[in-house]
DNA sequence: CGGTGTATTGATCCCGTTCAACTGTTGTGG
DNA sequence: CCACAACAGTTGAACGGGATCAATACACCG
């Protein structure tokens, strides 16, 4: 059921291959991404890459969930943004990193050394144009997250997190839509600006209002999918984060 | 002193000439940008488009400040970024805007119609690349502010601001280094997700410890930038914003 | 002058934080 | 198999920063 992924497939077996930057590359392009591209995992927890190195690859991710993240002088962490399959990592014409990226689960990345990458975007219209459009998008995802931290109340923002995450869990999984949230209570915290245990009595009170249930601490159903979006705060048609 | 504008003078005398999306293209690209460019005004408080609008044109802020904003059901609203002089307007590749933007003071916008200006991007490998770098920055800044958003206090908020505002002064004033807060109270409170009382009381505080000083309520002077920038929270490096 | 809109200041309230105790789960070693 | 340590999560009680409500000050303009 579940993807298979096998470092020594090719692109054309690639998960990620109709979604990433590479997605609108024709076979010939491919060919040159394929020569440079190597695969490295990296375990939960691990960093990936810190604010301030020198950025010496460019990736995208191809299995797990990493994470972009600031944290202030006293320890007070934001995460910034949630990377998913076909992700990319760094910027183009851009020397250092800007913010930590974390591995939040098991990950895997697919990886091109920073000079010769550049010099395919330079080379390579397709790549350049869908590098700039998942840029804008994440420009998007990143102002409507500005919006719940700025102005949204604590159950506002779960309802908003949780909403998000059934959203494009794209894997609608046999009979009940059962979803996992890929994030420990401290991370979604630091992703929505709260407190662990803000985000623990606010996931308490929507379990007693009946709008989630948790069979485990991970796991959950949504019961009542409209009283989720109208806890949101968002307008009807909803605000498109990612 | 000011620089004067002139909408007949052709784009060699333009004051973004070399920090818009045009700045690196050479002359014979400059032609093909000149022959399609137009300019409109907006007066301070209009709309120039809303949120859910299909985009008619791709624009450069030339003179005056816009913002982009979200407002919720409610009336609750979030400014997510302040566009000044060589800043860009639309996300090419997508057909509707997903964020208001307005005027904040009279603005002078460079114009370009749609199709025609995503064909040029199409051709035009310096255009794209800067709009590309743009939008990268733009989403680190948007990330930078994130944090702000999410975990600073609201005397950290305050003194970021001030302290953007600074930086980005580009015009350093015969001799007093006098500044200029290009918001009202209210704008700012929708910039910094606070309120207008709030930020009024964390202006008098920092004036009150000696680290600026008014002249009038828009216009201050800052006594002490080490305890400003002290006061933001970040790291001695700084959060680079926009 | 008053009128209108913006900004400041004061008093009170409340949501989310902080501090603290407890629960539940997992893994390790005797 | 149990003891217990280590850690993630939950729940309670009290606090406090920023919001809310309200009154006042200030500037601009007729």
């Amino acid at each position: 059921m579940t993807f298979v992924f096998n470092e020594r497939d090719g692109c054309g077996k690639c998960p990620i291959r109709h979604r990433a930057i590479c997605a609108r590359c024709d076979d010939e392009e491919m060919e040159l991404l394929e020569k440079t591209k190597s695969y490295v995992t990296f375990e939960a927890g691990q960093t990936i890459v810190w604010r301030g190195d020198t950025l010496k690859y460019f990736s995208s991710v191809v299995l797990g969930i990493a994470s972009l993240s600031r944290t202030l002088e006293d320890g007070r962490t934001q995460m910034v943004g949630l990377l998913l399959p076909s992700d990319f990592i760094g910027r183009p014409g851009r020397e250092t990193v800007d913010f930590d990226v974390t591995a939040v689960t098991d990950v895997t990345l697919c990886r091109f050394e920073r000079k010769p990458f550049e010099r395919l975007v330079e080379d390579l219209p397709h790549l350049s144009h869908r590098v700039m459009e998942m840029a804008l998008d994440e420009l998007s995802a990143a102002r409507e997250w500005m919006v719940l931290l700025g102005r949204k109340t604590a159950r506002e923002k779960i309802a908003t997190f949780i909403e998000m995450i059934v959203r494009r869990d794209t894997v609608p999984t046999h009979d009940a839509p059962r979803h996992v949230l890929p994030l420990t209570r401290e991370e979604i915290a630091n992703f929505l600006g709260l407190t662990i245990e803000t985000v623990s009595r606010q996931l308490s009170l929507m379990k007693k209002d009946g709008i989630i249930t948790f069979s485990d601490r991970r796991s959950f159903v949504i019961n009542d999918l409209a009283a989720l979006q109208d806890a949101t705060g968002d307008d009807a048609d909803g605000g498109v984060i990612i």
